[in-house]
DNA sequence: ATGAAAGCGCTAACAG
DNA sequence: CTGTTAGCGCTTTCAT
């Protein structure tokens, strides 16, 4: 009545689990006469191994840890997408925690993963972290950890991030080559990397072509719509007005955008915006807006091929560890596309 | 030098490993002081439970699979989220698996997850699924199914849904109240049971209102944005024009939305336009779009804890299976409301 | 190429 | 309240 075990394929057969084991696991020193016959009685009886067991004495489980701050955020849902993809070719399982950005919950997460025996865990740290002893226990029982998008040099493990700076840059470059003079920009808090190595890249950028760095023209927001909308309107409203702007992320440039709208002397094409992040409604907003995509599907594979590659070689613990970082890659849509003032238009 | 064990733990405290695991789990008949000592020694020795042994021994897992097409697509994102909430709350692990829409990898998940012991199981069924073998082996082994989004009446399990037909009679009947007088309907393939649905409220909303139901305001697409749009050029260029129109989800709304600001007789706020999903980008459009929202995340917490439900009262295993439905939620944004005509601008 | 025996770490049944 | 014993199902020496 109860499920089959390899012991009852043993009986059948009128030899013992070791052999039906090996069988099943492709044993080399197994004939495949004997593999054949133990596959089709298995099948037969309708045999579904048991992991526990097996991980039990093998202590490999074939079990991904995933963590990461909310799989509501698109972002994630996106990296885990590609986590899963690769982890199911190689035959794993991705197991699954969020942390809503909590260190509790984070140090929880990796407490039940170690205690499910993972192979490996492939985190992005939540905000709230600052401490990171629970990382450090999972380096200390060599259990391999790879971090994405937030990564944090301190822990000294293999990352995948992409390359805020020259994403920046490039969403700069590209306003410049697009013939505007003033370019602003909406940047956030600089004590998160991320944001400040944005504005590194616009100002690097500026200075490239030889544009003047005006301090008038950074701003400092919070992230969000209505911050993006409260920084435009200051912009605007300067003496000296830009005539476009580069906003952090393209929330902020949403809300830069409702700004840009409701600016009397504004005509549409006028005022060059560009976003960061490609979320999912950067390309269906009025006017379709030019942003930076992060590779979030990408990103996910790459960090679960950094895990595949770290078990294939498991001799050089002691390199240095491999950080990946990806490219930004720009989206031209209309919010950016100079339209008046006979400025050449510059094809991207 | 390797992990500890229980057994370190009995050692330490010159008793044995049947009482450090009773201490640790709570057993009521352990001492309360015994219990503390050996929680004490258990944090002094870092000890972490190896769960492939517990369950080994236990038949329980705490684990929960879960299969669902995507995690890029926003909708299980979401589901996932408060499926993954609901879990963690309650002990359980949540193990992921993607199907794109595929039977053969929705197959290979469920054997997988057999094999990993999995509690419960919760799944939103591919697209391309139409045998359900897979799903049949899951009940005959006793092991709690839960189906959400894409039920399937014939398995005969607990599932959660929204009310389609209540979504569309909303959707329609908010237009009616707006005071829309020739409202077309953009639907979807009607073997699609949730398409066809969504037309019945469509029409009843109309019927109630008595309102005619004229056979060319309906037009039936393939659900997506260029679809969407064509089925509105379409419906736009009839004799008798619509002046509303009530698309199937939203990314056709989307589409229809580019038809409407094309159109040279339109004036913003002549037509109005309702989709149904409430995705991400459909607040952020211009017009913001009136939508209908799915609670998704409350889906997954619903599916989760009907799994917890079936749980504790393993008794009833003969009881039809619980379907819950929720209440699709209206949301108003500019889309839908009418402006001029001196139409009277109802309240929501 | 296969079999015998041991044991991964835990929990549960039975004693006391 | 605690100890003894056994065994979950599998893999892995060590033998042959």
């Amino acid at each position: 009545m109860s499920r089959t075990t390899i012991h009852d394929i043993a009986k059948e057969l009128n030899t013992t689990a070791a052999t039906v084991s090996r069988a099943l696991n492709d044993h080399p020193s197994i004939s495949s006469t004997t593999k054949e016959t133990v596959r089709r009685v298995a099948q037969k009886l309708n045999y579904q191994q048991n992991r526990a067991a097996s991980s039990l004495r093998s202590g490999k489980t074939f079990v991904l840890g995933v963590i990461i701050p909310s799989a509501e955020i698109s972002f994630f849902g996106s990296v885990i997408h590609g986590i899963e993809k690769v982890a199911k070719s190689q035959g794993y399982s991705v197991l699954l925690f969020q942390t809503n950005e909590s260190y509790e919950d984070e140090a929880q997460g990796i407490r039940t993963l170690l205690q499910s025996n993972v192979d490996g865990i492939i985190a992005s740290i939540a905000k709230e972290t600052t401490r990171y002893d629970h990382f450090l226990e999972v380096k200390k029982r060599k259990i391999p950890l790879i971090l994405f998008d937030r990564a944090i040099d301190e822990l000294d493990v293999p990352a995948v991030v992409i390359d805020d700076y020259k994403g920046a840059y490039l969403a700069t470059e590209h306003l410049i080559l697009q013939g505007y003079r003033r370019i602003a920009h909406i940047s956030g808090p600089q004590h998160i990397q991320i944001f400040h190595e944005r504005l590194r890249g616009y100002v690097d950028a500026l200075k490239a072509h030889h544009h003047k760095i005006d301090g008038d023209l950074i701003t400092y927001g919070k992230v969000s719509i209505d911050s993006g909308r409260l920084c435009a309107e200051q912009l605007l409203n300067l003496p000296k007005r830009p005539d476009a702007i580069f906003a952090v992320e393209d929330f902020t440039a949403l809300g830069a955008l409702q700004a840009i709208k409701e600016t009397p002397w504004n005509k549409p094409g006028q005022i060059g915006l560009v976003g960061f992040a490609n979320e999912a409604f950067s390309a269906y907003i009025t006017p379709s807006l030019t942003t930076i995509d992060q590779q979030t599907a990408r990103m996910g594979q790459e960090a679960a091929n950094l895990f595949m590659n770290l078990k294939q070689e498991e001799k050089n613990l002691a390199d240095p560890p491999q950080k990946i970082i990806l490219d930004p890659v720009l989206m031209v849509r209309q919010s950016s596309i100079r339209s008046k003032n006979g400025s050449k238009r510059k094809k991207q």
